[in-house]
DNA sequence: GTCTATATACTGATAGAC
DNA sequence: GTCTATCAGTATATAGAC
């Protein structure tokens, strides 16, 4: 059971278990699903292929485990609870600020891009939380909308299609020039023609 | 010399490029480079693997040959002379109609995420793109400012990183489901607040 | 220009010792 | 829980006949 627990925080070693979901998210976000070799990831974790397949007992299995980490980690980083409203809208547009941050948004950028094909490993996965994401940022216009913070001709389905997508793309922007992109600007840019406040 | 002259149009067989440019299309588009084998492209297009290899010497010297094909394709439908100012931005907002447009669609967003690696084959091509594609934007958005259809506060560049990376996960809102995403209507609805026109 | 055959390497996954 | 060894499958690319 020792070997289980987590570590006392500020201790060197890492559990198995983050060490494995950091190799895999180096890996997967940087070669996708296709591209990432379980030899890679096993010796990035610092064991045996075979080891690696003991815990985790296929390619695809292991993608999900490291997809649903991450999720775990965005939705801790939202807070709890999690702000409502615009400031929800405002806050899914902050990037992440830790060292790792270019892998976890290379790696939705590339899971979301396999993840159109059909016969993708996850799928329905990719689906399901595109789904999710759009709902929960069209629940927050209509939050923002009930308080009277939006101009009543805005629409909160197409208010939240267009946020969605402007977040996905101005990430991928992002991901090639870290420099000359902005966006958390570029969201509350596009977002405040459709705001009652004056400014 | 016959096998190589285009065929006169309205005949079955297609040239040889025809045949493997679209089995390349299919392919990379629903798997990406790194999921993508030559000898599924091939059979497609009815030839080989090796047979496939006397075109096109490797992989990325196929991929990149689709990627232009589907480069000339893209400039060809906008049009000779193409269209200026804000007239260009709603065509590249709308969605090609032909059976391949999906398959178009999709070897965008794939090639594009996977290529925010600095490691992949077509790297460089795909920066130079996204840079190319942001820079045509803005140059529209500056002929419709000086032609007086811009409002004076909106900034041509910020205005162009806006409506890229809008269109960029519209595309990807649409591939996941064609039928709830509203690609050319959200870019206009996007793009109303920053025009002088009353409506 | 297209084929078969092959070289060489790597893949995900399994078996079994320790 | 981790390892070595291995299997069967597939990958890209090449060689050489036709």
């Amino acid at each position: 059971m020792r070997t289980r627990g987590p570590r006392r925080p500020g201790t060197q070693t890492l559990s198995r278990r983050q060490q494995i979901m950091r190799a895999g998210l180096a890996v997967f976000s940087s070669a996708g699903f296709h591209g990432a070799s379980l030899r890679d990831i096993a010796a990035r974790a610092g064991l045996s292929q075979a080891g690696l397949l003991h815990h985790y007992p296929s390619k695809e299995r292991l993608l999900r485990a490291v997809l649903s980490w991450r999720d775990d980690k965005a939705c801790r980083r939202l807070g709890d609870p999690p702000p409502d409203g615009l400031d929800l809208i405002h806050r899914l547009a902050e990037r992440p600020t830790a060292a790792s941050a270019r892998e976890f948004v290379q790696l939705d950028v590339i899971v979301s891009a396999e993840g159109t094909s059909a016969d993708y490993p996850v799928h329905g996965y990719v689906l399901e939380r595109h789904a999710r994401v759009l709902e929960m940022v069209r629940r927050s216009f209509e939050r923002a909308a009930a308080a009277g913070e939006l101009r009543p001709d805005i629409d909160c389905a197409t208010a939240a299609r267009i946020v969605v997508a402007l977040m996905d793309g101005l990430q991928l922007q992002w991901l090639f020039r870290p420099d000359a992109a902005d966006v958390e600007g570029d969201v509350r840019r596009c977002l405040q023609p459709w705001l009652t406040t004056g400014l």
